[in-house]
DNA sequence: TACTATGGTAAGTAAGTACTTACTTTGTTC
DNA sequence: GAACAAAGTAAGTACTTACTTACCATAGTA
């Protein structure tokens, strides 16, 4: 196999495995032995374990968004249906958190850890998004169509009601017992966002009387 | 030192150690060292390091809930102070999480290492304050005080909101540049409770024309 | 055919790891 | 003060860890 394809099958096996067991937890042997070659080739690619940690938050923590996705919400935002841009959002961020079952758990084994990858991945993606739906809701406030709120309460108020239903779906549904929400994530996606925008809309506003 | 003192004594330094490290990444030498004593001697109280996790989770699963603030939050319930119920729970968790440093980070550790403890936290305690508040949200719908709106979604945005705000302040805040929330657990409590509430009161309620 | 660069391996090393053994100290009781 | 149990220790064991060394196989080029 070419050195290029090696390095990035060792480094997807390697993601797994972290994600799985932790940094600390998983061994050099186990990155071998899954990614079928011997352990010497791991350290012929990257000369340390830390050294594999590295590309991995390369790869992930500066991860493009998706453009189709991007323009999607930005439109909404342009037309100012506030119910469709705040579901899109929340659907990738249950999206996401389904389709790469990884991530989360990397992430947070990262925080844990002490390793660079959640700090960057909350500086280069969370905390721009966040400043995005905080300044709409400053719009939105100054045409009349929201309530006075604090937007960073309102920011942490979505984004948390959302992380929360994706955090608590992986790690601990079947802890709850009868208490479970078993919803599609388009669902949850369009409940939520509902629930979230009653408490923010201005029941006085209407579209035509705007400053 | 008396048996029963150092037994506790060395509990108390393994929950510290094991937030840090996880239980993984923490070793029986270490424990031993912070304690002050040999090594040998964690042997002599636990079988295993897994049963020195055991006597942790006996502690930290099972703590009985603190009489004062259960009753408190029923009173609040029975005067149907919303505003002051919803702030209290919210104030609980905030401070629970900020006092007991080491509890946020010893629960995300067991549920990504696969250890009982998250499972039986969310059992015992989480469950049944989610039954209790979804119960209530069930009542003032009743009541008319609140809108119609499914209690299993109010009562996840509600504590997701506070989660999410604790989580971020205690993994995330300096990762979030000029995106931070420096307010106090009094404020963030207060402040989360009245854009939740905003979002399910009925605003044609008034108390008089109760049914 | 011989040379060389490259992808691969077997079998190490030194420094941990959880856990044990054989022994010493200390406080209490008669 | 002798007997004895409990609290403590030093120095192990067998095994695992990240990382290394010395060697092999094969394809492309001269």
């Amino acid at each position: 196999m070419a050195a290029e394809d090696r390095r990035q099958q060792i480094v997807t096996v390697a993601i797994k495995l972290f994600s799985q067991k932790g940094f600390r937890g998983t061994t050099t042997k186990e990155i071998a032995l899954a990614a079928g070659v011997n352990e010497a080739i791991i350290f012929r690619h990257f000369a340390t374990k830390s050294e594999l940690y590295s590309a991995i938050i390369d790869q992930k923590a500066c991860a493009r968004g998706i453009p189709a996705m991007e323009a999607e919400i930005e439109k909404y935002m342009q037309l100012r249906n506030d119910q469709k841009m705040f579901e899109r959002i929340a659907l990738h961020i249950l999206d996401t958190h389904e389709n790469d079952e990884a991530f989360l758990r990397l992430l947070f084994y990262s925080a844990l850890e002490g390793h660079e990858l959640a700090d960057l991945f909350f500086r280069n993606q969370v905390s721009e998004r966040y400043r995005m739906v905080a300044n709409y809701i400053k719009t939105r406030t100054a045409e009349g169509a929201f309530r006075k709120v604090d937007p960073m309460i309102a920011v942490r108020s979505f984004f948390g009601t959302i992380l929360h239903h994706a955090i608590t779906n992986r790690f601990f549904n079947q802890s709850l017992g009868d208490q479970k929400l078993n919803i599609s994530n388009r669902q949850a996606a369009e409940r939520f966002t509902e629930f979230f925008l009653a408490g923010i809309i201005n029941p006085n506003y209407s579209p035509n009387n705007r400053k």
